[in-house]
DNA sequence: TGTACATCAGTGAACGCGCGTTCACTGATGTAC
DNA sequence: TGTACATCAGTGAACGCGCGTTCACTGATGTAC
């Protein structure tokens, strides 16, 4: 019927009803996500539960129907995070993945950009579920950044893991480090600009110095 | 009299009466040094005013004639938290500053730690003041770096802005994702270690490449 | 130098607010017969 | 297949708490005479 076309799907929740066990691990879901950007954006003790519920598009109460608490999404919302940034580095090779990381576009886009930087500052204070979500984020860009270094089996970087774990911090300190500064500073910019160049540079450099 | 002598100086808090102006001076000084370690340890957030104010001796109420806000008190807290990095890398070259900045025991210890580390994460969601006292702790690091890296008058840091540049963006990078990684991970370790290999490895290079 | 008075750093109670969390309730879903 | 009932995702009011901030008050300091 009619009604029941118009009542199914995202209409349900407008109408505050009981949902489907799908549609309702289908609006969890939602609500982790959303948690994901507005962690990364605001921080984790800038985002309120009526807040996220309301940015997901449902009401406060519900959100112990889904979570244990705050920090029980928080440690949900840094893997979920941490999945879309490798998604995102799909296909990118080693430069690419350093020149978008370190792009002002980047910088200036804190709740779609990487959750590893934008997390990196709240998670040394969560959970011990939350530091081991963020510790497999870290293996994760590692991995990638083996895996997308190139084409060859002889690349450079795959398999020189204390290298890539030394381009990951570089990536990272420069972000956050560049978006502590002042939004017009030409310190910020030129943080950027200075660790790209340089770790660009030392991509293209043979391994054994 | 004895009864002066003893009602001096820091008794004279303790009885929570009025103090000397220079007494005054020095007990916001007190403030603000007590916050900058509270704030590295705990975060902006993870700081309220009884605590910070009950952490330097005082209660609560006087706060507010010393500083206008919490906010207010966070970009002076940073600057002293810089300077007090600054004047503990004197006398290290660039060498033992790398060692000492990457080693678990920095790591472990923020509250006496790299106030630039520490703070970066608070400092992006700060006020302009704020992070404009965060790009001059950075900039007083390169300076810093740049005095330290040797004796000589063509040491090979020293006018190599950029590669200043990207040795704090490492370091900090490297500090901050270790101290994200859960208490006993293997990776914290690591992070560290490769990085601290790999950047004096670099520092060991000529500059021309 | 001594006296009278204004100043103001520090106290501690109080304020309003927003937070994380709880709870009684709703009503479609999903199941048992 | 149809009917009766239990389940439980979502609602929205309410809770207690701690926060940043304000305020009336205290009394030694510091100043004016």
């Amino acid at each position: 019927m009619y009604s029941d076309a118009v009542t199914d799907g995202i209409s349900r929740e407008i109408q505050g009803m009981k949902v489907t066990k799908a549609q309702a691990q289908a609006n969890r879901a939602r609500i982790v996500e959303t948690a994901s950007h507005l962690f990364r954006e605001r921080g984790y003790d800038g985002v309120g539960i009526a807040d996220l519920m309301a940015a997901a598009g449902f009401t406060h109460g519900g959100f112990y129907k889904h979570f244990g608490s705050k920090a029980d999404l928080m440690a949900e919302a840094a893997r979920c995070g941490f999945e879309q940034g490798i998604a995102k580095a799909e296909g990118f090779d080693a430069q690419a993945f350093v020149s978008y990381y370190l792009s002002r576009k980047h910088r200036d886009d804190r709740a779609d950009g990487c959750a590893v930087a934008a997390l990196s500052g709240d998670a040394a204070r969560q959970s011990e579920s939350t530091k081991a979500a963020f510790a497999a984020g870290v293996e994760s860009m590692l991995e990638a950044l083996a895996n997308r270094s190139g084409e060859s089996e002889e690349d450079a970087l795959k398999g020189h893991r204390a290298r890539r774990i030394g381009v990951i911090s570089q990536v990272v300190g420069a972000l956050v480090l560049s978006r502590a500064c002042p939004d017009d500073s030409p310190l910020a910019d030129e943080i950027l600009d200075a660790s790209r160049a340089e770790i660009l540079a030392r991509l293209s450099m043979p391994l054994d110095v």
